[in-house]
DNA sequence: GCCGTATGGGAAAGCGCTTTCCGATACGGT
DNA sequence: ACCGTATCGGAAAGCGCTTTCCCATACGGC
């Protein structure tokens, strides 16, 4: 078992006959060059032993490694999960490893991730999901960039504008706001939007967008209701808005939540109230989660490209790096679906 | 920027006034007792000079890591992210990171991951998904998983029994089973499996229990279609299932489909056929994914306790080394929806 | 007052690699 | 035949830590 410990580059060349160094360049192939008769030999020395190198020496050795760090609020929610999908296959295209941080939304977890990725030295770190709840803690999450930064190392952000690093910007307000006015068109007059907690950029960008759309094409502010970025939020703010619309005779024909999760959350609250949505009341979404196109009725939403999303954003962190923030903008488009028919 | 290079402990040493050995003390705190003065010293230097521990470097003079991997097929799948979630969040807790990788299925992929983890050190491993497709395959991997071990690896697989490692072993046929005598107590007497590519072990387990069961409430063994193991391979094979039945007129009044994937796939269409499930047609899926929770109709399905099965995995791949393989068991709940109501 | 024994600091030996620098050999040109 | 120049192997110097081993000091017991 443990008996054999792990063979060594020294073992390598022992065995090959060699100097470390000629073992070295012959399994990596540096700069120089070397004797195919001895290059083979060595392979065949490293092969017998069983030899794996050690990355962690060669880390400190080369002052580089092969990891990429990902920060995501919630590995298990379909949104995060796909933009991990797309970065961790173009990862795979450079060679590169995942390191997946689940912050759960915390900022000291989300801190100490950022100094465990820094401890790691790790090539670069992208930055997703968990947008700048406070501005002390996004000040503080700056200044852990900065010195990761300072310290060689890559980062960019997703949808998170106030990061100083490079940003995949998704287009959340144009997004939103196509979306209310598709909305309009099919003849909607009185909308609510279910927002996730205020200090969330992403949801308050959409529910600025949507409710700029819609006074641009009705004349009207939507209301909305205000609970948590979850499945379970939108349901309870789905029903305190059916309470409230019956309370005070101000009903409304349709409702965006701020994401496919609150959405979901908003048609089971319906159903709870024996609603049928679509032809009593409209739902639409935003994110266009992939295990949601199929549902019935099918949910109108806002499709994001997410798995693009994590590509670009490696692609963004690994390319040349340069002086100014570099920006790139991501567009959704709008997907009429069953959930907000025409209406008569 | 990468003027002044990242401060080392000999600079945090140097700074504070003491030697290398006690500067390293103080800051972990070894076994050894550094004066309360000196590392008061030590720690503030430390501050002062921003300095980071370098990982790698201790990783070397430690000769472990902070890191354990998770291979999972499709990171984007929420059976996947459900359970890496589950197990980033207990790994959080062990002050470990996690190492993701995606390995679509493809063994080489699964092979390099495996490569790379073992150079990387990491301390455990834990294999989720792309379960044993071939034995050639599988014996590779085994080889592979054999030689991290005997390196001092620790591993564990989920739900993959053929794999010499502690294992999470999910009921599959147990709850495939239930499920069949409760459908078959519903009223349903003629079934169709949707199930995924014959080498996959999850999807012939769960086929064969649903068939045990079905047989012994029925007395009938149900009619199967094959398929991609996703929701595009659900969806062709309701679609071939419904024109087999019309052309031979041998039609069938419940169809389980091995995941929920498959199941949704199964569910759009339906729709497509314009079948109404539920009262036309019954669908029953397996895994009870969180997303598809709120669908309408209610999707009937087997319950499992995904994140836990991370977590689980997770403890037993950290657990106690011990000479003979543990297995842990899992058992999943039925959960009846509307997607199969009573048959009247 | 002396010796044996904690106690805690420091020097130095690695950990397993990469890479610079040096030296030996071979080769081409004149 | 001689010199300048490639070419390629090897010795050795790190990379940034941890930890062993040694040593100086302080302390208690008789």
């Amino acid at each position: 078992m443990a008996g054999e410990r792990a063979a060594t580059l020294s073992d390598v060349a022992r065995e090959a006959g060699v100097s470390l160094a000629t073992a070295s360049r012959a399994l990596n192939g540096s700069d120089r060059v070397v004797r195919p008769e001895l290059q083979e030999r060595v392979l065949a020395a490293a092969d017998k032993l069983g030899y794996t190198p050690n990355a962690n020496a060669q880390a400190m050795a080369r002052g580089s490694t092969e990891t990429v760090g990902l920060l995501v609020k919630d590995i298990s929610d379909p949104y995060f999960s796909t933009i991990a999908g797309g970065l961790a296959d173009e990862a795979e295209k450079h060679g590169l490893l995942v390191m997946l941080c689940n912050t759960g939304g915390q900022p000291e977890r989300e801190q100490k991730f950022l100094a465990a990725l820094r401890r790691q030295r790790s090539r670069a770190i992208v930055l997703s999901g968990s947008d700048t709840a406070g501005v002390r803690h996004t000040s503080e999450v700056a200044d852990l960039l900065t010195s990761y930064l300072e310290g060689g190392g890559r980062a960019a952000a997703i949808s998170q504008p106030r990061l100083p690093v490079d940003t995949v910007v998704i287009d959340n307000h144009g997004g939103a706001k196509a979306l209310a006015e598709r909305l309009a068109g099919l003849g909607y007059r009185r909308a609510a939007v279910l927002t996730g907690p205020a200090d969330l950029l992403v949801s308050a960008e959409r529910h600025a967008g949507f409710a700029e759309g819609w006074l641009e094409a009705t004349g009207s502010t939507p209301t909305y209701v205000s609970d948590e970025f979850s499945r379970d939020g939108g349901r309870r703010a789905m029903t305190r808005l059916l309470e409230n619309g019956r309370n005070n005779g101000s009903e409304v024909d349709c409702v965006f939540a701020v994401n496919d999760l609150m959405a979901l959350g908003a048609l089971a609250a319906c159903r709870q109230a024996g609603i049928e949505v679509g032809p009593e009341l409209a739902v639409a979404g935003f994110d266009d989660i992939a295990t949601l196109r199929d549902v019935t009725p099918g949910l109108t939403t806002v499709r994001l490209p997410l798995a693009d999303i994590g590509r670009l954003a490696l692609e963004l962190v690994l390319g040349e790096p340069s002086a100014e923030l570099r920006k790139r903008s991501v567009h959704g488009e709008v997907v009429l679906r069953e959930s907000t028919p025409p209406r008569s």
